[in-house]
DNA sequence: CATTTTTATATGAAAATGAATACAACTACT
DNA sequence: AGTAGTTGTATTCATTTTCATATAAAAATG
């Protein structure tokens, strides 16, 4: 019998099996591609929502990034929103002209800028926040808790593995 | 016993047991992000290597979608390589200027511009597509064939999902 | 230490991007 | 057919991004 689909089965306890098929085209077997596409597919509507609410997506990504460690540098936190360095620059600048941020200098080292969210920054990071979690929550909808945490499970070890 | 790591072991049949822990960070445990940078570190490399040889990665995106089906409508050449509308537009136009594709009015309806790679973009395709299909085995290198798949299955079932 | 190298951030000019819009061609409806 | 709405692409212009580079501070080196 010659399969021309793949089939993958989670069950509860988060055993898979799959039927692997070869006739795949180039970018539908290429992970790059399936990484970049699910991650546009998953962020594209949310981040209407937030562009529908006058904000950038760049701001959530700083203020997320943020509110898991308030008083990174500019460095570190450009490791997490993966933006080039002087766009995380200007970025900055401009969310603390907005308020969203202060910037301070590192009084170990003195040339680097130690970010974290103002009180204002946190009011919109608590709401951000929460639409966010709907909005997984939502997209996520038909996968059970075990499928939820093999799909997040399988993209950190993917992430330790390739950062080391 | 109390776990603040995640395990994932995938035995030789593409059976995944997840021991789960709820202590991660917010960005850590949210799909946007996991596959935001997964999709980040995977292309790192690659781009770099692209650029290295005078490369745009826009370019490699396009021609990359177009090998698996030339002659795409501007319109469905978008749909793969997700970008805007203007910008991929103004991309053709400019991989026309170079020889690297050829545009053409659809018959069908003569609103749309059907996209062809030309023999120059032939050549150069087939060699990044090689480049790409080596740096991805590099990368899924410590990954068995089962993982693999069973990786891409899941993310495959994600877009599909996502796309309905 | 003085010197070289590396690291952290900023900046300016140039390029890329995208929102808004225009326009032409198609579709659906009456 | 005629009209209204939709779709496919191009273009404009304001904004954003980035390359290249500058600068200052730290680290490493001899």
């Amino acid at each position: 019998m010659k399969m021309n689909t793949t089939t993958l089965i989670c069950n509860k306890k988060g055993t898979v099996i799959i039927n692997m098929s070869k006739s795949f085209s180039f970018i539908d077997d290429y992970l790059a591609y399936l990484l970049a596409r699910s991650s546009h597919l998953v962020s594209e509507q949310f981040h209407r929502q937030i562009q529908d609410q006058g904000w950038s997506t760049n701001y959530w990504r700083i203020l997320a990034s943020l509110s898991d460690e308030d008083g990174l540098t500019l460095t570190q936190l450009n490791q997490r929103v993966l933006f080039k360095q002087p766009t995380l620059s200007k970025l900055v600048v401009k969310m603390e002209s907005e308020k969203l941020l202060k910037r301070h200098q590192d009084d170990a080292d003195k040339r680097a800028v130690k970010i974290t969210i103002s009180p204002k920054g946190r009011t919109l990071i608590a709401d951000l926040l929460a639409q966010a979690k709907a909005h997984e929550k939502k997209v996520l909808a038909d996968y059970s808790e075990e499928q939820q945490q093999l799909l997040k499970a399988m993209l950190r070890r993917l992430v330790v593995h390739l950062q080391d």
